[in-house]
DNA sequence: CTAAATTCCTATCTTGTCAATAGGTAATTT
DNA sequence: AAATTACCTATTGACAAGATAGGAATTTAG
């Protein structure tokens, strides 16, 4: 598949922390058995979110997590190219790839830039916001 | 990386062979020289390429590999769905993934499933044809 | 009929990432 | 002081990517 686990279950993390933003700070605990994802792997799903500023967490009792802006301004893009290691179309695009000397004459290349688009176009059109909404069948899209 | 080499590299072969489709039957080690990829690896490739119905080999001298359909109707899309192992946007939409109990109430398939459509759209819009003739600039899209 | 060319088939190898588990340390609150 | 919670580091098993290698089967040319 395209999107890993990781990138899967970092989203529906961000979601169940918007439903539960009114709550302060969550507990990973509490998330984890929501979503019926081992606390242990979570862990090391957060954090990437908390280094790349889209969770803060706080430790000791009361502690746990909350999003760091608001729902409706954070987008699946924001997550999934965060927590995917290498989201982009083909390793000749990958940052610090080795420059390809066929780049000139290839055929496929702009194909590839565009794809690289596509996606940050497509998951920037979906919002934490609306994806937390979706549980009983409104569209998730923002018109 | 989201396409594989393997996915890249079938590419190329479908436009190098459009691109001599005069020649009737091209030998795959001439594509490998043009294209600078091992012949041995692109044989595993082709195969896959083979068993799909998008080309046609014969063996023996004057043998080799040539489209079974214009480049015109051939698209991306056509080439990548074949080549890349599982080319779908999560696993739970893959062919063969066991039932996912959450699907009603998940807040993400929704979004998953146009992704999918997305991959098919995108890459369909591009024919082999058309980045056949990409070389000098032009756009591969069709009008 | 033989030699060259070519596809086709099977096996192996290395490397890296995913997906997950485990055990602990540091900070905070009650 | 004890409980809670985030944070850190290491390890494991499974699998796919990205090749490489050697040979068997088929066809044509001479």
């Amino acid at each position: 598949m395209i999107v890993s686990t990781k990138g899967r279950y970092a989203l529906r993390v961000m979601i169940d922390l918007a439903q539960h933003i009114e709550d302060g700070y969550v507990p990973l605990k509490e998330v984890a058995e929501r979503q019926g994802i081992s606390e242990k792997y979570l862990e090391a799903i957060i954090k990437l979110l908390v280094e790349n500023g889209l969770v803060s967490g706080i430790r000791g009792k009361n502690g746990g997590y909350k999003l760091l802006r608001e729902p409706s301004d954070i987008t699946a893009w924001d997550v999934i190219s965060v927590t995917e290691s290498d989201f982009n179309a083909v390793a000749c695009l990958s940052p610090g790839a080795p420059v390809c000397d066929r780049a000139r004459i290839c055929a496929t290349l702009p194909m590839w830039m565009d794809f690289n688009e596509e996606l940050k176009s497509f998951f920037g059109r979906y919002t934490i916001e609306g994806l937390a909404g979706t549980a009983s069948g409104e569209t998730a899209l923002q018109k």
